[in-house]
DNA sequence: TGCAAAGCGGAACGACGTTCCGTATCGTCG
DNA sequence: CGACGATACGGAACGTCGTTCCGCTTTGCA
């Protein structure tokens, strides 16, 4: 089931962040920053969606250095953003903990997470399963956050903020939505995303006081 | 209304929705016929982002044959969808009259739209305005469906049902949120468009009673 | 220093949207 | 009724994309 899939190869259980055991060799390594460096400016510049021949060439290398590193384009997206989901995962609980009731967290949680998303240019609607190619994207993504919303979500439902009703809506079903609301968010300026989060988020909520 | 591109070819500039200016000779209005009808099957079977190639064998017809009556496969999408594009728009004015109050009408006419969204596969995915090529479906689903959705909204504000602070959301956010909503929806049992659309109208009400 | 193994580049492939143009058909006018 | 120009047709061809493949180069170890 192809688990990770990330950068270098993990093949045992999921190990969450961190050390990644590099290539052996001394220029597949480098290569392999090369691309991530490579990655970053040309998502920054052409959002995600960038031809993959476009990082090869900012890179400096071949059609066939960037698929061994990375098997799909999806490997590569996930490599690069794959610190900043692992900040927005462990801030759930920070926030779980520091903020006054849990919908108030869940709120600025989801805020963090809609920033993430509508920064990166076409991000959002590369989130979407209907894509093809991108399930190691989704895997990463979806693994990472969605247990995370989960939490805050039957928090907020646990104190009584957030309809019973919606109790088993879930992580992934908030998730995809509001993921959803960002597709196109970085591309019209008219289209305020974070708006329209915040309609869905407070639709979550117990409507008399 | 209107602002184009429909199923014949507009030598100038724009011209009236509403009528087919069918082609002057025979075999083509024909092989048009010919073309909405593989359409239609093809899409129902394929979802709307089958290839052009697809349609043209279905319909036994050339590929020039397809371009020279429909420019761009969005132009073929709103042609073979016009007209429950048209009966939406129609349904608004006439749920405004019939409901009990604005906000219901809203919310049913939202209802319609969706279920007429997730009926089709990947045509949600479609809407969105990063996709290429597809500014005459937007144009044709937006300029029809935008006034309709915006007269609700104001109607339900104006009823003290939704939000005053949302009065200049207006009907092109909404509808983009609610269609960002269905992406998606028809490809994964798991995720209930309707479900996240209901918590996103219900984002709209006015807090407490 | 030699020699696998590991890694590399980029040509090549197939799918796609779209364009182009030689040919076939239509409908009208003599 | 039989041409003849306008209209429409088919499908090959082009450019772009993701992805694969393979002959060559580099590396690291003995």
């Amino acid at each position: 089931m192809s688990a990770s899939g990330q950068a270098g190869e993990t093949p045992g259980a999921d190990k969450p962040t961190g050390v990644r055991p590099g290539p052996r060799r001394k220029d597949a390594r480098r290569n392999q920053q090369a691309l991530l460096d490579a990655a970053a400016t040309v998502f920054v510049a052409s959002g995600v969606e960038a031809p993959v021949r476009d990082i090869a060439a900012e890179a400096g290398v071949g059609m066939g250095t960037i698929y061994r590193h990375f098997p799909t384009r999806a490997d590569l997206i996930v490599a690069v953003y794959r610190h900043q989901v692992d900040a927005c995962a462990e801030a759930g609980p920070a926030l779980l903990a520091s903020s006054r009731t849990p919908y108030a967290a869940l709120e600025q949680w989801i805020d963090q997470f809609v920033d993430f998303l509508v920064t990166k240019h076409g991000l959002a609607g590369v989130l979407q399963s209907d894509n093809s190619g991108f399930e190691a994207l989704h895997a990463y993504f979806l693994d990472r956050l969605v247990p995370v919303c989960g939490e805050l979500l039957d928090a907020a439902v646990e104190s009584g903020e957030v309809r019973r009703d919606l109790a088993d809506l879930g992580g992934l079903q908030l998730m995809r939505g509001v993921g959803n609301l960002c597709v196109g968010a970085s591309n019209d300026p008219s289209y305020d995303a974070r708006r329209l989060v915040a309609v869905l988020i407070a639709g979550l909520r117990r409507p008399a006081g």
